[in-house]
DNA sequence: CAGTAGTTTCAGAATTTACTGAAACTACAT
DNA sequence: ATGTAGTTTCAGTAAATTCTGAAACTACTG
């Protein structure tokens, strides 16, 4: 019973010091803190939790902790349960990596590629027609730019739609 | 001379346009807005720019355009030149795209998933020998995220070392 | 050496982003 | 219908980030 106890409390604390960390990590790569720490927790959790113990477990005010799980659900990385015979929503993340890691690139390319996609299309089109050696310049650079973009997005999409099984063998062989 | 002037016009156009749209996209990136966009400028200004030439073409202050150009260049993305019989510095961006990709790939690996790692490792280390379902299952997960953000670390390294002439018809390759 | 051109730093201001807590709302239960 | 458990919204506040502008500093020049 006594080492039981001890287990609990270092794997509580480990736990602890993963959500802490990971929110730091998350923070670096551009990630609301709280977002990076819920989503933490949920991946290591051994079931799906509720709002009030996801405030309790991060000390958050109940708005903070729903609108950074509404942002995950949106993602598309957590998912709200309910439990039969309990009135309260519970969340759950989904925890395979290879998932996460498709769903997260799928997204970044539809936030953040495609739109950068957009701009330079854009800026491309009304510097076709115009004469002179900067203007040139000028569109072959921003053309350089939109194929480049243009083929990571393809390869995100082929990626993403591939299977692990299929994809980190093909990865290792890639890199020997 | 009308016409070039109007040419002229319209590239500049295109130009602001396009730094200043590229500063709401490194927003969406989790960049700095002025960092966007003094790279944007850079990357498409015919001939390095001064600090001088940057503040005004932005519209910032001396001290954000240098603390921002000073941060490009630790990211390697931009260096600064001197023109002989010039007291002043000058920047340049490297505009290749490849080579901005694998400078962007090695520094993100080292500011990001070297630290992500090193969490991992050691929430995994603290809990590999406790007993108990819910840290196996802990310690399996924590396993699973460190193998693959390894497997990435490797991707990065392996890729960012090649050619591009080399990369480029393998992925179209790959694509098909 | 004094003067000038240019760079760097940094305290405080402005802006943006994140968070709280309480009120309004929804849906189920009695 | 009234009560209750739970969710959502949002105005106001707190915190973090970004930016300014001026002073301090550096290095060249005559």
């Amino acid at each position: 019973m006594k080492q039981e106890n001890q287990a609990a409390a270092a794997l509580r604390e480990a736990g602890d010091e993963f959500v802490s960390q990971w929110g730091v990590i998350g923070n670096a790569w551009g990630i609301n803190r709280t977002m990076a720490q819920i989503h933490a927790l949920l991946i290591t959790a051994p079931a799906a939790l509720s709002t009030d113990e996801i405030m309790e477990e991060l000390k958050i005010s109940r708005g903070n902790a729903h609108s950074n799980l509404r942002d995950l659900v949106s993602w598309g990385l957590v998912r709200s349960v309910v439990r039969k015979g309990e009135r309260k929503e519970f969340f759950e993340a989904e925890k395979d990596v290879w998932k996460m890691f498709c769903i997260i690139i799928r997204e970044r390319r539809r936030r953040e590629l495609r739109p950068a996609l957009a701009v330079l299309k854009e800026c491309s089109a009304r510097t076709k027609d115009l004469r002179g050696a900067d203007a040139a310049a000028f569109n072959k650079q921003l053309k350089s730019l939109s194929d480049f973009l243009q083929l990571a997005d393809r390869m995100i999409t082929k990626v993403s739609q591939s299977e692990q099984s299929k994809m980190v063998p093909w990865a290792l062989k890639f890199l020997k």
